[in-house]
DNA sequence: ATTGGCACAATGGTCCAACCAATTAAACAG
DNA sequence: CTGTTTAATTGGTTGGACCATTGTGCCAAT
């Protein structure tokens, strides 16, 4: 390791400044996710570079996801930007096995319940409130449809990863969440999916609220644990099948 | 969310193409993460598209850090890679103030915990005994320098989550632990960061050794305080430099 | 025989100019 | 006003050329 005073990075590669001063444009117009960027051959006049530079650098915006290009409409904003943003690329071998969903519930299993102590140590009156309110339209939707819906689960997680203070835990475990998703709608069959993860809502609410860090952790657990179960049974219910 | 056997992933762009047949041509050759890769020229050739197509290609592999050019010398595998594998780009504002710097300890926290744990549940004797080879390589380096050095650190720290079975833990740490060091390898003045961290990787190892889940948890929450405390120092120290 | 420098080939990086394919919007016929 | 056709726009692809860096082997000087 270098100390990063003596080694100034050197910026080098064409394709970075490229990228670095459609940052400083986006930031200039004020452009938002959704909203449309300059043509490539517009980028590579008004750059001096050429369209080839201009098309590899958006290649790599794209790859990240930063950007979504769309062939003979343009190319579009999709997330905010910012210099020195750091880019973590997670790859997964094989994203649609048992193995590979379960390593996704580790991470989540370690990150939750963090944010569950952060968020029982930090949050204020409002927080709580907000939360249960989460936590309310969550058990509705539960008893109206007789079943867990992922929607507003995911609204209440997401309202104590916010209150927890650190933009991470947000970031990370919706990337998890995704990938578990992607393939596990109504994961090999099992039918009720999630339902045991119900009661555990309010029990870490309570903790929450009652500031209570240690209990929230251990509520946090449980109830990812709970995922994890049914994720075992959906497994033997693959192997059950394919003996068939 | 679309059950993926009953969409079968279409075969769109040309780019997909070149790097679906890059990935059975590895499985194929046997090349693992170091090994070189044929040049753009011959695959675009031998895959009959234009060399450009190849390159676009390729920088969305380099992106994702599968792959490393060097110019003149030639593309250079760096992960092992496969077919189906899920990428899941995250991008972070890069916040180099105290908090960021905190946020990334949080997430250390809850990741570092979670990976002992598995580590000690699975690891084998020849697990340990690598884990232990690197422990003593750090020791060293330790006593050698008089103080904690990032590169053995790191390694012992990695030979814990490669045995955790799960290969997340890496990827996310080893960027939190990228934000953390860009800015802070000797951070604020603290000549001794990380001193206080060092007996804590020996009851760590201790623990994983006596395959003690447990203890392990607790030896890494132990290590990770050590660390944060030295960050609060650091910041303390700088708020008494702004104020001469 | 070893070493140092030099020329040359190989390789990734950039550029250009054209054409293809999908999209969008304008022009047009009904 | 509506539906279709047409033209312009835009990203995607191609081939060929040249630049910049790296690695290698040759050759001369020591």
């Amino acid at each position: 390791m270098i100390n990063p005073i003596l080694s100034p990075v050197q910026t080098s590669s064409r394709d970075d400044a490229v990228l670095n001063a459609l940052v400083d444009f986006v930031a200039s117009e004020g452009l938002k996710p959704g909203d449309r960027l300059p043509t490539e051959r517009l980028l590579a006049e008004y750059l001096k570079v050429s369209r080839t530079t201009v098309r590899e650098a958006l290649t790599r915006w794209q790859e990240l996801g930063l950007v979504e290009r769309r062939q003979g409409s343009g190319t579009y904003l999709r997330s905010a930007v910012t210099r020195n943003m750091l880019h973590m690329p997670l790859t997964l071998p094989s994203g649609n096995d048992f193995n590979s969903l379960m390593h996704t519930l580790e991470i989540r299993r370690g990150l939750e319940a963090e944010a569950a102590v952060l968020c029982a140590e930090r949050a204020s009156d409002d927080d709580i409130a907000f939360i249960e309110k989460k936590l309310v339209v969550m058990e509705e939707a539960f008893h109206a449809r007789a079943g867990m819906s992922s929607e507003e689960d995911w609204d209440f997680h997401l309202a104590i990863f916010q209150t927890s203070g650190n933009p991470l835990f947000e970031q990370i475990i919706a990337a998890m969440y995704e990938m578990f998703h992607r393939f596990w709608e109504h994961p090999l069959g099992v039918r009720d999916f999630g339902h045991a993860s119900f009661p555990y809502h309010r029990t870490l609410f309570n903790c929450i609220a009652a500031r209570d860090p240690v209990g929230a952790r251990a509520e946090a657990l449980k109830l990812i644990a709970t995922v994890e179960d049914d994720l075992r049974r959906g497994a033997a219910n693959l192997r059950k099948q394919s003996k068939t």
